[in-house]
Formats: structure tokens, sequence, C-alpha cells
DNA sequence: CTGAAAGCGCTTACAG
DNA sequence: CTGAAAGCGCTTACAG
């Protein structure tokens, strides 16, 4: 592997040269340059990334660390951080902490250790602000991603609490009364946010919200299964419709409501946020809040690039609209 | 951010001391590592990784290059990677090709480039060999994921020949003679490999398999749907079956097939490669080879892992089952 | 059992 | 316009 030292005595110049050359960092003559170019090419020269990372502050490096990387949501949002890095030079160190505070922890311990130069956390479940202190503590720029905080740091997410507005009036149009949420775990902002705005859409229609229509804090869909198929059949004042908060928990929905043998929408009226992918092509055709994941990612890494160009800028908050496909579920 | 000079001049011992307590290298009298690691503690040391990889060498870092992000296969061969790269405390580089061989040359310079201890790479349409041999040039320990090769590297796939077989076998005994084949870029060599099974199966039974019933080289899924259209339109043998070979291809089909008109299984028998999640929750019950995507990644780490340990080992072909999920679209 | 020192491959003031 | 040299923060023979 040749090194700055070979380029330098074969073009008969010192490293200094080779690296201003390499780095177009200072003016050097025409016919110099050409030398050292020519020396790179026949050595097969290639910069190292680590000696040059030691010596400058950067490494052109991000770290992004999700919660689940199994939901197809977040598996769009790793795609469009990809994505985005990639256009800007950047190398992406993927880690996932699968909703485990040990394990987000500990990813974000070896990314801070390999010096990225900034970090796009989507935060597990019970994920605690210490973590976030822990890296302002190193100064290194970081962008909340989907699960937002109540902080002085940058952040981007989706419009929960609307999405959710419009879903309820869309079912109380249809004259559904009786709505039950699937809303998972509510230590998860985005859940948060959907159960509150859930209740707060409820409430702004005189609509009751009694106990046993709120299955809260089932995290698999094998639990959720269950809890739904005990409310379906237990409750006298069975709900006409249901919602679920994320795919996880619609997949145990649905599984229920087939189990109980009930009709969507027949006998069932059902939407859910975030869905299954070409969800269009199968049956029950299922109304579903989308959120544009993949601009997500894009957006954050945007957002870390400015961060890291400027530390000083103001603390951005962005809120991506969802869109919502209506379908049958809901007719 | 304190340096191993801190540590050191704070305990009193030399910086040699220092770097052999932290990675245990020779022995030191308890007395002495005491001193030293609470002045590693007193301090918040650090140890600096980029400056440690520079002087060993190793990253512990592997780079994976994706063909195709957005594909939920390979979400999860991802997903299966990044668990057993932290399992074995590496951290995952991820780059996404986008089937771009452009893209995937510079991705994988750029991993190369970052010293990383190995590479996986689930190649991209019409990537050349001249990728492989520029790694081998790096001596850098290569494993091929999913889309295999007829070289002697290291590489981890699925039996798509049998799972082909299989699938044709359970659709000829249903009494189907025209099966209509979506098979994609044939310069895939898992596409490839289930074409080829197709023929190998369709010969065995000595069914024909006129070019009416090929859709070969779509990539998207409208050009898919556009295709098939077509042919369900125009031939006047119309299949009774058809076969998808991956979750893209499969989409494009279904489409065609609803806008036709036709009923799955009613008027069309259906089955896919890949497939769709949660799809037993969903009409039509969708007949799914399903490839064992998360091990798939699971086995690349081990795979590589072995052989970053001892380069001299031989060749290791991985070839792991898929398994049919039967349902009633081939009923 | 421990330390002084070279060296990994760069970048960047400093000097001319 | 270019070079000699220090230094980034480690690891590791070499020596005692």
């Amino acid at each position: 592997m040749a090194t700055i030292v070979d380029v330098a005595s074969l073009a008969g110049v010192s490293t200094s040269t080779v690296s201003h050359v390499l780095n177009d960092t200072r003016h050097v003559e025409p016919e110099t340059r050409e030398r050292v170019m020519s020396a790179v090419r026949t050595t097969g020269y290639r910069r190292d990334v680590l000696a040059r990372s030691m010596r400058r502050a950067r490494t052109d490096s991000i770290g992004l660390v999700v919660s689940d990387a199994g939901e197809p949501a977040f598996a769009d949002m790793v795609h469009g951080v990809e994505e985005a890095a990639a256009q800007n030079g950047l190398s992406l160190l993927l880690a996932n902490s699968a909703e485990d505070t040990a394990r987000e922890r500990a990813a974000v311990e070896a990314l801070l250790d390999r010096r990225v130069d900034g970090l796009i956390i989507a935060r597990a479940a019970g994920s605690s602000d210490g973590l976030l202190a822990r890296i302002r503590e190193d100064k290194k720029p970081l962008v909340l991603l989907d699960r937002l905080a109540d902080l002085d740091v940058d952040q981007v997410g989706v419009n929960n609490q609307s999405a959710m507005a419009a879903l309820v009036e869309h079912l109380a149009t249809r004259g559904h009364q009786r709505i039950l949420l699937i809303s998972g775990d509510l230590r998860v902002s985005s859940l948060r946010e959907r159960y509150d705005g859930f209740h707060a859409a409820m409430l702004d229609r005189g609509l009751e919200v009694p106990a046993s229509l709120l299955c809260e804090g089932t995290v698999t869909a094998a639990s959720t299964f269950d809890r739904v198929r005990t409310l379906l059949t237990t409750s006298k004042d069975r709900p006409t419709a249901i919602l679920a908060c994320s795919t996880l928990l619609a997949a145990g929905a649905l599984g229920a409501i087939q189990h109980e043998g009930l009709q969507v929408p027949g006998t069932m009226a059902f939407a859910t946020f975030d869905g299954f992918t070409y969800s269009d092509l199968f049956e029950p055709q299922i109304t579903t809040v989308r959120q544009p994941a993949f601009r997500l990612g894009e957006s954050a890494v945007g957002m870390l690039l400015r961060r890291i160009e400027n530390p000083n800028v103001p603390t951005e908050i962005l809120r991506l609209e969802s869109e919502i496909e209506f379908r049958r579920s809901t007719e």
C-alpha cells in the first residue's frame, strides 16, 4: 500500500506538496501538480482515511440508531438516511437498539467512539434524557428522528395529532361512536402523540372513551392479538371501529378480528398508522396514515449537516405531514 | 478530551503501561493496574478508536452493500447483518447501490478507503467481476450475499432451484400446464437461478414454455404491470397460473390481474418469491417462497468473521433452504 | 514487571 | 511557490 511518502519521493516533492495537491488547499505550480498526480496514478496511492480523520476533526461519517429495524417505516427511514448520506459523501454507520435502552446506550457509545460527525436517533421506548445529555457532553451534533422530545434539540417527525384528528373525524362522520384505540407503548413519543390526539379529537366531538375501548402498552403482535380478542369477546358494548397506531399493532388486531370472524368493513371498521406495503393490492383495503418515512430520513440528514456546518444555528423542529390513504375498511 | 498521556501522567506510569492495562496485553501489577484504572475513571478517558485502528490492522467495522434497500427481503438481511455485527462488537457501515453499478463501485471504494475489516455484498444487476477483483487486490475478506457467483469466494444464499421445483410441482399437480413466469432481470443471479429452475422443472414434466408465457427483464412494478396486462389480454392461450420471482414483480403482476378483473385463485392461480409481510392477514392469501432473510444476513457475518480470523480457510458456499408457505392462491 | 522511543500516515503551522 | 518538521493518539518491539 503506497503512502504519501512514496508519492512524494517519486514526484520529487515534499509530502506537504502532495497533501496540498490532493486537498487543493494551497496553490501548486501546474507542472508540479501534474508530477504529483502522475505519481499518484503510478503508485495507485489512496489516501488513508483513518490517518486523515485523526488530524482533521472530521470523519465524514454519521451514525444512525433506530429503535426497530424490523418495522417497514423504519426500514424506509434508514433507506432515506442512507441515500442522503451517500449524496453528501458521508458514510453511514447503522445500529439498531431493538427498543432496548441498554443496547441503545451501547450503540451510541460505539458511534461516539468512532468519532462520527453527527448522530441521528430514533429513540428506544423508555430511553432516558441522560443519553442525550451524554451526546451533548461530547458536543456532537444530533437530530432526533420520528420519536421527538420536548427538548432543545433538532428534530424531525410527523404531525401525529392532526393525522389522528382527521382519522377520527372520518370515522365519526360515518357514525362511529365506539372506537377502540390500540395505542402501544405510550413511552414512545409518536405513540403518545397519537394517543393524546385521539382523546382530544374524541372530546371535541363529545364522544366518550371508556377504558374498555383502550388497548395500551402491548408491544408485540401476539400480545396485541390476545388483548384485542379479549376486548372483543368480553365487552358488551363492542366497538364499531378499531384504530391501530402502528404496523405491529395493526397486525395483532387484524388477526384478532379475523379470529373472531368479524368482517372488515362489514361488521368492523378498521384503520391504522404506518400500515403495510402494497396494501392497495390486498383485501381488506385498509385506510392508512402513511408517514413520508423516506423523506423523514432525508430531512434528518439535511438538518444534521446544517448543524455540523454551523453548531450555533437555532434549533429546528420539523413536522412533515402524513398522508391518509382512505380505503374501503372505513367505508 | 483526555488522552492516554493524561492518564499515564496522572497514574504516574508510562503510556505503554496504560495501553497494556487497557488491552490486557501483558502482565501489570495489580496495584499499578488499579492506579491506571482509577486515572481512567477520573479523567473520563476514552480510547481513540481512530488512532488505535491506525496502529492495528483492524478497524472492527464491516461494510455492507445491498442492491435494493427498498425490498423487504433486503431490509431483513440488513437487519440480520446489523444484529450479528453488534453481537460481535463490530460496527456496520451500510451502503445501497440501488442496482446501479457505478454507485456500487463508489460504495465499495468508500468502504475500502475506510479500511473496513471485511465486506458483504449483494451485488447490483450487471455488476462486473472486476469489482470483486478490486476487492481481492486489497486482500479484503469478502462474502457474497443472496446474489451469488460462480467464483472462488465465500457466499451465502438460498436454494432457488429446489424451491422453484417444489412450486412447479405444486402447480402441476393441481393441473396447471400454462404457467406464466415473471422472472425480472436475468443478470441477477438469484433471478437467473429461479428462471433456470423453472425451465428445468417444466421440462421434467414435459410441459412447454412458449415465449408468450415468459415475462423477462422488467425491473419496476409499473413496467411489470404493463407487460403482464399485455400478455393477459393478447395471448389466446391464457395462463392458468402466474409465478412472480420477487416482491416487486409480484406487485406489478397482482395489479395487472386485478385490473383485468381476474380472481385469485378462481380464474388465476398465483405464487411468488419473497412476497409481502403479514400476508397471512390479507386476501388473496398468496403462496409464497419465503427466504430466511434475517438468517442470511447473520450467516454472512459469521462467514466473514471466519475469513477475517483466518484468511486461508477454504472457500465456503452456503445455501439455506427457503420455506414455501402454501396458501389459497394456488388451491 | 515497566519505560523510552519509534512509528502508523496523514495535515498544517512555520519558515524561507 | 515549496519544504522541514511537529504532532494527532495510539501500539509495540526493544531494553533493562
